[in-house]
DNA sequence: TTGTAGGCGTTATCAG
DNA sequence: CTGATAACGCCTACAA
């Protein structure tokens, strides 16, 4: 009885905010009727500078604020855009997200994340979730294949691949150049003098470590380099596999004069491995990274690296959907590659810097 | 002409997807009202065996997905939690938003970031456009203050604040426990013989960075330290603001013996203005850092830090405001300290490891 | 166990 | 310039 009577003091003295106030107390307030409320907040109609006025005053009165829920029942569409991540490699996702969340905010859209994916049922799940949540989505799962992505989508979203295998047509699909970043470092390493160059692999089946790998096959067959199979350990995009990877190298014999690892990540174990065993970069060791991520230029030595525009990669991404969204028909759906340049430092042991 | 016949003929040959299915295309195929397939996919209510698998039929073959808009129209949820960053800090950033989705998986709901506030008016318009997307919001921008958050805020919607000045009452608040944890740092500095230790500040107006001044300041006291100005100079968070910053102190009469960075990226870029400096770490000068961030245990050398539990943070951050939203009523709000630990490698100097 | 019907808060299409 | 009014797709009493 005596919490009854507390309940119905508080419900007293804070009756008129019971309900968010919808566009029909507006209307009323104003003496107007929703449809003009609703023509002045879309601009989709003209409204007499009185009413304006009257209508402005209401809605700032009562809080208003347009139900969201409804107006995307009507309108079909959400201004919300969907981001499907893989598991996340420190800086360079976080640099990634930052590039896409400024460029929605750019064009007016709301980024909805659905991360650390690992299997192909969590993939389908999240993919499911966001139907009819999303008006497009940005997939970074390196694993998914184009069938799945269609069996599980609302048909009609419109949907950008990033860093992803492109392999299935009829999607849009933005990457990395890696093979031409990969190959142009390890020909640096190669002009510098280092003839025996070994690689640490990134985690196993992502493309973008396929695709480094490859440039830095391609560079050495080119050279016609000395090459083994024990010179491409394989580190996982992590500090400590790189650290790990290093270790092993260290026991080849012969011995590689420069390792050139998959990722930063990696390049920063490896460099603290060989630190540890007295090994000196650049002098007994090169040392070389991809990505270039910010603590790159704060390792000791420097790192040398291949800079990927990340940030810039996020932006460019939701540029692609977004105009996907607009110009839904007879756009054409292609493979994008965001160009790399060569970071270098004193990881490496080139003369200048 | 020609193309309009080309047009029917498109129609013709995908006429049966041209509209997204919904409740009724499902009930109309299944032979039974909307009410049961409602009941069936939202499990609110008896349904027959025999309903239930042409429902399910149905569903499929229509590839049948509700409408989100639709639903939390009418159930006034949308299964959305917003997440407001501020200017995002590399790794520590990247860490919370993996707690945070995860957590948010786990009980069902999805992730709706945006970041990058600087000033007022931008939180204030984010805010605003979060009101009725979101059933719940963790808020991370260390400059707003529960007034301007009141203002905002579609009133009901619960609030966590993470990593912010808690000052304003009534809001939930999960901070890290920053005063303890640099004032064991210091302490530790301390006993480890160091007597002048130098402190890198975080960025200016953070409550994570003023916290943490506070317990090396109150340490020093305490042992009755030496201490100057000089001696605290502002990194901003950032590596190179600890690089900078470091130069500084290396110019100092007396020198400082030790430096509490307070964060690990400022520590990374004070170890790395030390090396080029030729100023050996530990033995001529300890460095410090916060956070403990993968990267720390690879720098060279491995840095100390103060551990903070970063995505087990986010994931509390959302196990609170989920809390919230359940039971709105009678649950009291309070401030909750995330405990940290110290960790110590080998730039501090100490004995062991 | 099932079906009917009345909203949820907006936008959009018409006549005035 | 303004105002009725019909959708939008779904949930949920209530009745059968």
């Amino acid at each position: 009885l005596v919490s009854g009577s507390l309940e119905a003091a508080q419900m007293t003295s804070r009756a008129p905010r019971t309900r968010t106030a919808t566009i029909r107390d507006v209307a009323e307030m104003a003496d107007v009727s929703v449809a003009t409320v609703s023509r002045m907040f879309n601009a989709s109609g003209p409204v007499s500078d009185d009413a304006r006025r009257r209508i402005h005053r209401a809605a700032r009165r009562l809080r208003y604020a347009p139900n969201e829920a409804a107006r995307s029942l009507i309108t079909r569409r959400s201004s919300v855009l969907g981001v499907l991540l893989p598991d996340l490699y420190g800086e360079f996702f976080s640099e990634v997200i930052r590039g896409i969340d400024s460029g929605a905010r750019r064009h007016g859209y709301h980024v909805l994340v659905s991360g650390a994916h690992n299997d192909r049922s969590q993939i389908e799940a999240a993919l499911r979730a966001m139907r009819g949540r999303v008006d497009g989505l940005i997939v970074m799962s390196p694993d998914i294949d184009a069938a799945t992505l269609k069996a599980n989508l609302a048909s009609g979203v419109p949907v950008v691949l990033l860093n992803c295998d492109p392999a299935g047509r009829g999607i849009d699909a933005l990457n990395i150049d890696n093979a031409a970043g990969a190959y142009a470092m390890t020909r640096h390493l190669l002009s510098l003098g280092h003839e025996r160059i070994a690689f640490i692999r990134g985690a196993e089946g992502n493309v973008d470590a396929a695709e480094r790998l490859e440039g830095y096959r391609a560079a050495l067959r080119e050279a016609g380099a000395e090459h083994h199979d024990a010179w491409e350990p394989c580190g996982g995009f992590t500090e400590s596999g790189g650290h790990a990877a290093a270790l092993t190298l260290l026991r080849c014999r012969p011995r590689p004069r420069a390792v050139f690892a998959a990722n930063d990540a990696m390049a920063i174990g490896a460099l603290s491995a060989f630190h540890d065993a007295g090994v000196v970069v650049p002098d007994e060791i090169a040392v070389a990274g991809f990505d270039d991520i910010p603590t790159a230029r704060f390792t000791s030595p420097p790192l040398s690296s291949v800079h990927v525009p990340i940030a810039a990669l996020g932006e460019r991404a939701i540029e692609r959907v977004i105009h996907a969204i607009t110009k839904k028909n007879r756009h054409k759906r292609h493979r994008e590659l965001v160009p790399v340049t060569l970071v270098v430092r004193r990881s490496c042991g080139a003369p200048t810097q």
